[in-house]
DNA sequence: TTATAATCTTCGTATACACGAAAAGTAAAA
DNA sequence: TTTTACTTTTCGTGTATACGAAGATTATAA
């Protein structure tokens, strides 16, 4: 049943396609290759065997589009990946950041079975530890992403929702959030918003800082409605 | 902490010497290429490779050892093989083939700190679930390995120790165990041995059937003294 | 000892993945 | 519009891993 070879190369190609088709458009190879971190050579000729292989369509202006067999493979990766968060956090007591590193070599490694089971034993999470959506199995899925923090007025108060897969990967941005209870769930006051320096500070609790605004647009909130 | 690089294939060579050093002796280059699968070429090409890099030492008459390096690489994986095969069987229930199965991919994937936070969740066990002892973190270990099933006189009965690691890749021969209820622990009588034939007969409980001498050699059983 | 079998070794080749340098094309700013 | 900045594309290279064919060695058996 396992599809005859894909390698965790490819793998990581589509899903960094997936997550940035989330959140930036349109998704072009540079764009790409400063996700995964290489030079553009290695992200064109890898684009060319993604193509050839049919996990991605280039249309006219270089945009980059999955296609249903890609988006497939992204969105299992994708919940691999998150349910082996929850078991490296839920079960073993990894913190946050470590939590995302392992999985992302884990992920890689593990079969339709195990994914399974592991749900069953995790009891169906439906979020991943930073508060992302587990994408389903079967054709998901109304995903209603939350309001990104930088677009919050000052004064506001919101409800953290999560750190998006594009932020889980900033090591130091899960750090700094862990280190300011910044967790899903978290009740934040917006103080001030300053779009020319860059910055916007929060209060959490008793404890008041400041966050980039590049940094913002990773996190999702949403308001406190009862 | 991690050492700069070694790749799954190079742990996977190394491995597979620990394991036929503790079979067979000497270990020579084809008896891993056997194991590994791989031609003579690659075994050669891969062998200059563990040496140059202080893996393994290639002794006058072909002989292959590992290095204090090689050795601590291969018992670490070896660790991590079998932690991961009690995690999959007692904690996500999947049966002795497919744990091995799945465990040879996820081995490469497990940090020094998952796997301890692993053994600690799993209350630190001893043995794999196909009952070899998992090596220790440190200098290990007096490993007093059974007497080898083949070697039981007819009329005996014995206890099942182990299916050795060798074994363990066997799907067939797991497959053919867990459907005769020969686990670790089990009481097994041993009818006949008819080395000519390369056959031996064994009863468990009511079961009587045929095993032969080669996958014999493979399983590891001791005295039932009280 | 010679013939046969097993083993090792060399050589050429292939694929997936990565790099840098530099040319060519496209978009944004001045 | 011209310059600048970003992007894509080509080309040459390198490493890890694998193959097969065939020659060279060594071991085993007759």
């Amino acid at each position: 049943m396992e599809r005859s070879k894909i390698t965790p190369t490819v793998e990581d190609y589509l899903k960094a396609i997936y997550v940035l088709e989330e959140e930036v458009e349109p998704v072009i190879a540079a764009r790409v290759a400063d996700e995964m971190g290489v030079s553009p050579s290695t992200m064109f000729s890898t684009l060319r065997r993604l193509e050839s292989e049919s996990y991605v369509k280039v249309k006219r202006r270089k945009e980059i589009h999955l296609t249903v067999e890609g988006k497939k493979v992204a969105e299992g990766i994708l919940r691999r990946h998150f349910l082996t968060e929850r078991l490296l956090t839920d079960l073993l007591g990894l913190d946050w950041v470590k939590a995302h590193e392992e999985a992302h070599r884990l992920e890689h490694a593990i079969s339709t079975e195990v994914e399974e089971r592991l749900a069953k034993l995790l009891k169906h999470p439906t979020t991943c530890p930073h508060g992302n959506r587990i994408p389903g199995k079967g054709s998901s899925s109304s995903h209603r992403k939350g309001l990104p923090l930088h677009h919050v007025p000052a004064g506001k108060e919101v409800v953290l929702e999560c750190i998006t897969e594009g932020g889980e990967r900033d090591a130091r941005l899960l750090g700094f959030m862990q280190q300011h209870r910044l967790f899903p769930g978290t009740k934040v006051q917006v103080l001030d918003v300053a779009p020319s320096l860059g910055i916007m500070s929060l209060k959490v609790g008793r404890d008041e800082f400041s966050l980039g605004i590049e940094a913002a647009k990773k996190i999702r909130v949403h308001h406190n409605k009862p």
